[in-house]
DNA sequence: GATAATAGGGAATGATTGTTTCCTAATAAA
DNA sequence: TTTATTAGGAAACAATCATTCCCTATTATC
């Protein structure tokens, strides 16, 4: 059933949520549509279960990523490489759930929303405090605005998986080079 | 006419494309089915001619904001004061055409795919065009690499778009303030 | 003033959508 | 072995979709 989950992930992340139909869905899901609607009530129940497996997935690779970092501003600068990593090429062509969710659905669809609101939240409290933490180890400057430089690495991520969406090339370290400046 | 096609950008923002029928349509331009279909091949010529519109629309918005500045630091400094205005409360929650059909629409629809390309590259190119202009009267250091922070820039504008849609609220002056630390 | 041409409106159409229902096969319980 | 119970699949369903067709005014031409 997981792994049905994650080829409903795939489908929706590549065509977002309108254009996906329910035989697109039996098609990757590899599942009869009487199958999805004993496993889901609806349609809308399927997605919500997708973003839930994709955010929570998504999640353990940008920690993980952070950890391979030895202070906080290590740790913030391997969480950027991994995000251009993962906005570029055929996974960036396949695009993030979270934004497309945002663009898509967040105007029409209150439970989405705040699904989304929600998890850049998670997100921006993350980089926030790995700021801090870096200004505690001493690699990051006391007087870097921990909240707001957070929300505005939010918006580069985010704007990284739009922009790679978009097929433009991105040059990991570069673009990273000049960010890590947010944390000057 | 001009005003019709304004009213369908304005659908076109808000619901994205597979979600705004033609019935959306009718009631937003004031026009009936028949009447569409004489001034528009079809549903996606309308949306084309939405997207140009749109586009020329927020490119005088853009330039206009930079005339604004006194030198090149200062010019993007108010396009990126105006960006966030965009993506901010009802305006930010209608969303912005060129992310939406990024999201929504590139990886599916070749024509349009160009088309985000096309407007982003300008975008990216108007704004290295500002850094190098800042760099030559002094208000910008000579050091800065104009086209990756450029592409940077872009990022950050197109993720301002996602969190302004998203309903996070967003404080220009702080905002934009940290964004001008890449440009030191 | 009569007629041709056109712009606009609304009903009809076929395809596609999400959803339900029914059937079959497999498993568990007795 | 027989009987419940369940998981899965395919066809049928109503609703909605984009699109076409035809009709009615209105404007322009002669």
């Amino acid at each position: 059933m997981d792994t049905a989950l994650d080829r409903a992930v795939r489908v929706f992340r590549e065509r977002g949520y309108h254009a996906t139909s329910i035989g697109d869905l039996t098609a990757a899901m590899r599942l009869a549509t009487g199958s999805i609607y004993k496993a889901f009530r609806d349609k809308h129940a399927v997605f919500l279960a997708a973003f839930e497996r994709y955010t929570a997935l998504r999640q353990e690779q940008t920690r993980s990523a952070a950890r391979r970092g030895t202070n906080g501003r290590d740790r913030i600068h391997n969480v950027l490489l991994s995000y251009v990593a993962q906005s570029q090429g055929a996974e960036g062509r396949r695009g993030c759930l979270v934004v497309g969710s945002a663009v898509e659905l967040s105007a029409v669809d209150s439970v989405v929303a705040a699904r989304v609101g929600a998890q850049l939240k998670t997100n921006e409290d993350f980089i926030a405090g790995l700021i801090r933490e870096g200004q505690a180890d001493g690699s990051i400057p006391g007087h870097v605005a921990a909240d707001d430089t957070a929300r505005l690495v939010i918006c580069i991520t985010q704007g990284l998986r739009v922009v790679g969406k978009a097929r433009l090339p991105l040059d990991g370290t570069r673009l990273v080079g000049v960010a890590m400046k947010l944390l000057a």
